[in-house]
RNA sequence: GCCUUCGUAGCUCAGUGGAUAGAGCGACCGCCUCCUAAGCGGUAGGUCAGCAGUUCGAUUCUGCUCGAGGGCACCA
């Protein structure tokens, strides 16, 4: 089934033109022929610029190549006129049954109206992978809402998607999670000590000390001074906390590590529920730890090694990234013994490549965009292919709150969280409210006007064409018709006035926007789509009675009403956005 | 200093190698005895930051200048 309409009249008009083009420029034959939507309605449904195009090599003035052209075009039943307009424009008009069929198209193809055919290509998709230190926050909310969303729109443009999340549970942070914890457990056992600056604030780490203390009573109970006592003084905040960490390690023992997992497993609960809450989830969770437990870490730094893309300088191990185009090289094994991050992400990368995905996209919060020529240097060296990893960057999000810019910080646990966001102004106005902008463009997110006007969102502007259109169509089976099927009979040439030629011209676009967003990884594109789509309804809507005593006029219109209903639920379904029956 | 994102209406932002650059909000004027007014119609509002180049054509591509944000760890 090819629900895609619009890409085979676009191939119809371009096949015209190259015929045309056959017979006047035939040693231009293979010339892109271009085909876009005029602005203005008065310039047809499609207009070409083949004519200005070819003027220069032609040494013809471009109005006089385009009247060859025309003159040259086959007689198509499609189109109603071939037009020359200003400087050598030409531009086709539809005749109406071209315009409306996408109507029928749409109700035959329902929720498969727009999708690409099955690419064969599979895509891996990895986003989110915030270290489960603390609740999400309002930042990565927006990489959840974009790599959904976009994951979406992959997936309905025929590939075959798999979201991941990265969990980064092998790193100091988690470390420093623990000992937090660790820490205001022992001050609810009366072993107060000067709580770090460094460590976790937020209120979420007194609850899991306190469920600690529940479930193991004075078991990691150990005396303030013997842990002071492990510690070098010093004024290094770094390096105090890590004596902390250290210390916890040495008098807990076992301990250590089960505090370590409770306090991961909590986190990452907690995480997944946000998310799925959010609408958002994942086919994989990826553990960071398990790729050092399994070798894969040391394996990829040997093969560097090898390979002798490294060298030992001051102690650590250094990758030559410099030879693959990064700036600077990069240590991937400390001076004491430890890898860092960026060689566990290396072996990350190939683990993912080893999994038989022909396309990786990373979506990364935009202040790791340093980051993205040492991994596909890396992946150079290793002998995969960089051109298959696509990193998208997110930018950051501002919060405002009465008009001034509200702190974000993790470690102190100052920052508004996902979920508060979600409950103060719900989940569909959140998605939606994300894909109004560009990724890689920052956000600012006035909570203010997102709680107290929320009514103004346009995430209710789209949904309401939806609404509305279930109210006719609830009205219409009260007359005691109730079978959609019969709208496939419609005489779509009714559809004659301005603003249905105009919808129906919408409609038509969807697949091809579907098409273009997907390549551009834009889900932001779909957004603005549905706001004119549901524009054009609105203005349709109030412009034009539906349920007109005349049957014919009536059946036509509900059949058109009905499809832009499917494509409102095909869009919005993309972007997490439910769509009500009523509003 | 280097890398990067950006500069479009009063504000927040889309968009494009093409013909008269759009939307929402704000302002102003209108529209419900009629399928949901969370809606619609209209008016006003622009040197697409600036300069140069490429092009038949540049707001779009290239370079430079000015201005704004972000990034440049043996953190993740």
């Amino acid at each position: 089934m090819s629900s895609a309409t619009q890409p085979t009249l676009r191939q119809h008009l371009t096949d015209l033109l190259r015929t045309a083009l056959q017979t006047v420029a035939p040693e231009h034959w293979d010339v892109d022929i271009l085909l876009e939507r005029p602005k203005q309605a008065s310039h047809g449904d499609f207009a070409s610029s083949l004519a200005l195009q070819l003027a220069r090599s032609l040494k013809t003035n471009p109005r006089q190549v385009a009247e060859r052209l025309v003159a040259a075009l086959p007689v198509s039943d499609l189109v109603a006129k071939a037009e020359i307009a200003g400087a050598g424009f030409i531009n086709f008009t539809l005749n109406s049954n071209a315009r409306t069929a996408v109507v029928a198209t749409i109700l035959s193809a329902g929720t498969a109206f727009g999708r690409d055919v099955a690419s064969g290509q599979r895509v891996q998709v990895e986003f989110v992978s915030a270290n489960p230190t603390g609740p999400l926050h309002v930042g990565h909310g927006r990489g959840a809402a974009y790599g959904a969303s976009l994951s979406s729109l992959l997936a309905f443009a025929g590939h075959e998607v798999s979201r991941e999340y990265y969990v980064n549970d092998a790193g100091r942070q988690m470390d420093i999670l623990a000992v937090s914890t660790w820490l205001r457990y022992l001050a609810i056992h009366g072993q107060v000590l000067p709580f770090p600056p460094n460590a976790y604030q937020g209120d979420y780490v007194f609850a899991m000390a306190e469920q600690i203390n529940v479930a193991a009573a004075d078991r990691y109970v150990r005396q303030a001074d013997a842990v002071l006592g492990q510690i070098h003084p010093t004024d290094d905040l770094d390096e105090r906390l890590d004596g902390f960490i250290l210390a916890g390690k040495t008098l807990l023992g076992e301990g250590w590590q089960a505090i370590h997992a409770h306090v991961l497993h909590e986190q990452l609960t907690d995480c997944r529920a946000d998310l799925e809450e959010f609408g958002v989830s994942f086919d994989e969770w990826f553990s960071e730890r398990s790729l050092y437990d399994s070798g894969q870490v040391a394996a990829v730094v040997d093969q560097l090694a090898a390979h002798n893309h490294t060298y030992e300088k001051d102690g650590a191990l250094w990758f030559r990234s410099t030879a693959f185009g990064d700036e600077k090289d990069r240590v991937v094994r400390r001076d004491n013994g430890i890898y860092t991050y960026f060689a566990s992400d290396i072996a990350y990368h190939l683990n993912k490549f080893a999994r038989g995905f022909d396309k990786l996209i990373d979506v990364w919060g935009a202040d790791h965009h340093g980051y993205i020529a040492r991994v596909k240097g890396a992946l150079t060296a290793t002998g995969a292919d960089p051109g298959r990893l696509d990193v998208t960057l997110v930018q950051f999000v501002s919060l405002f709150r009465n008009g001034e810019k509200a702190a974000m910080s993790t470690r102190s646990g100052e920052y508004v969280t996902l979920r508060q966001l979600r409950h103060e102004v719900g989940n569909d106005a959140c998605r939606f409210f994300y894909m109004l902008r560009k990724s890689d463009q920052a956000l600012d997110f006035d909570l203010d006007l997102a709680k107290s006007q929320s009514n103004e969102n346009p995430v209710y502007y789209v949904q309401y064409a939806h609404a509305r259109i279930c109210s006719v169509l609830a009205q219409w089976a009260s007359d005691g018709v109730s079978d959609i099927a019969v709208l496939q009979q419609a005489d779509l040439s009714l559809l004659d006035h301005e603003r249905e030629v105009a919808l129906c011209q919408r409609l038509a676009e969807f697949p091809e926007l579907i098409h273009n967003a997907a390549r551009d990884y834009a889900p932001h594109a779909l957004a603005f789509y549905l706001k004119d789509l549901a524009a054009d309804f609105h203005s349709w809507y109030n412009a034009e009675r539906v349920l007109v005593d005349d049957k014919p006029i009536r059946l036509a219109r509900l059949a058109l009403a009905v499809a832009t209903r499917q494509v409102l639920q095909n869009g919005l379904s993309i972007l997490g956005v439910s769509q009500p029956e009523s509003m």
